[in-house]
DNA sequence: CTTGAATAATCCCGATCGGGAATATGTTTA
DNA sequence: TAAACATATTCCCGATCGGGATTATTCAAG
């Protein structure tokens, strides 16, 4: 019924954007962020600015939000 | 059923840490974080990291996920 | 109103983000 | 295989984050 899961926002990215048939650059190129960013995002860099993840969910009209700490015993 | 809204990261931060009847020190050293960071952060600073978000939610059993972007008819 | 605590605003400054470009790896596709 | 494209990695470097302290402002009691 549901996902049950939370993806990561990474995986979320990249998937979207495959679905998409887009590129790094073009997803970039939309969301105002650079390439390099994207690819950071999509693998999962978490040092990133809040402002510049939402700019790239946006374009898929997501953005970030407060949900239950994943569980920790997955792996990465 | 469900609060059917997204709150603020930062109002949620603020609600939380009250309820706790934390002070922002307080919450900053459980978190590991600095004192003005969880200023800014309740007052909805946009451009804030999302490992140090991340961290001061942990302290209340959350996470940043996506979730569906809020509607823009919204005031701040 | 006065006093004290909490929060906000400002300062200095080291650390690091993120853009852009170039290069190195992958990964298709012909 | 080879060529073309996509993604990852590295570079330089300006911009800005965030810590901590200080000061100003707001707020809560008494």
């Amino acid at each position: 019924m549901d996902k049950g899961f939370e993806e990561t926002i990474g995986a979320f990215v990249r998937d979207r954007r495959k679905a998409g048939r887009m590129t790094q650059r073009e997803l970039g190129e939309l969301a105002g962020v650079g390439t390099r960013f994207v690819s950071e995002l999509e693998r999962g860099k978490p040092s990133v600015r809040l402002s510049v993840v939402n700019k790239v969910l946006a374009v898929f009209g997501k953005s970030l939000g407060i949900v239950d700490a994943p569980r920790q015993d997955e792996q990465s």
